[in-house]
DNA sequence: GTGCAGATGCAATTCGGTTGCGTCCCGCTC
DNA sequence: GAGCGGGACGCAACCGAATTGCATCTGCAC
């Protein structure tokens, strides 16, 4: 009825989709999570992801963090390291196409997904050692920051 | 006369040399955290150069975080920012070779520096983003670990 | 509708790292 | 070799992201 609800966004339909795919229960936390951060342009931290929350049905904090740790198990997500030690999620759009780079601007924090530059599969590591996954991060000046 | 003190290792002269000649003011707990550094065959987390220094000239937490944040500025050495959260410290061997990888164990956090493995100097960002610095690490199982 | 494994909420805790501030001491000057 | 001043140090308090323990609740298979 024309309320002015700003969340959940459009993209809880989507969410539920995702997470019944997944073969998860589906709970009400798990949808909110997923649909902000399929609705987010860039890796939100989990503290923005809280707030983005707010509005609706209040989800703990706790609940966030496990939440968060699930999606990015299933592979819904993955999260990225920040120098300023708080992890990054973003939703995996696409999970045909693999491991990227990443963006973060020093002066702001906001980080991005560099879809187009793939880690390198080739890394040479020294004798008997066994790798397995490569994080390539790019650290710089967004747009709007320089 | 032939006690049997550990600490600090052979490498406190050297390290007396690199902080005069980078002209900084010559302490007890400079000399002992860069001799840690300077004789470690992998980077070492806060708390193992902590425990390495405990023996000999008790120096406070703070003081080695300030002064691995000081050798870091000079160029002396170099963080590796971790999966798990902390830091991890290396002397910086050579001034002279570039930017490299790294390779973490994800079971037991052994870190070392990857010298053959530059960092890729040509990472294609968004327009009007401006990158800085590339950080690549590289996640797996160490020799004694799998 | 019932039962239960799994999910949530809440409070307390951990832990790497930082900040404020009074005291100390390195290295320069005379 | 004393005197001095600014930087370095030690100590205690603090911060914030993330984790843990546990009691309660609930999605969903039956
Ligand atoms: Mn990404
Ligand atoms: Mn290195
Ligand atoms: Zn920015
Ligand atoms: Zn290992």
């Amino acid at each position: 009825m024309g309320n002015a609800t700003l969340r959940p966004p459009a993209k809880a339909a989507a969410a539920q989709r995702l997470i019944r795919a997944a073969g998860e229960r589906l709970t009400a936390p798990r949808t909110a999570v997923l649909a902000v951060l399929l609705d987010a342009k860039r890796a939100l931290t989990h503290h923005e992801i809280e707030s983005a929350l707010a509005p609706g049905v209040p989800v703990d904090r706790v609940t966030v963090y496990r939440v968060l740790d699930r999606l990015v198990t299933l592979g819904l997500a993955h999260r990225i390291p920040g120098e300023d030690r708080t992890w990054r999620y973003v939703a995996s759009r696409d999970s045909s196409h693999g491991p990227h780079a990443h963006f973060t601007c020093s002066r702001c924090g906001k980080t991005v997904c560099l879809e187009a530059v793939a880690t390198p599969p080739d890394v040479k590591v020294p004798r008997g050692f066994l790798p397995q996954k490569v994080e390539l991060t790019v650290q710089g000046l967004c747009a709007s920051c320089h």
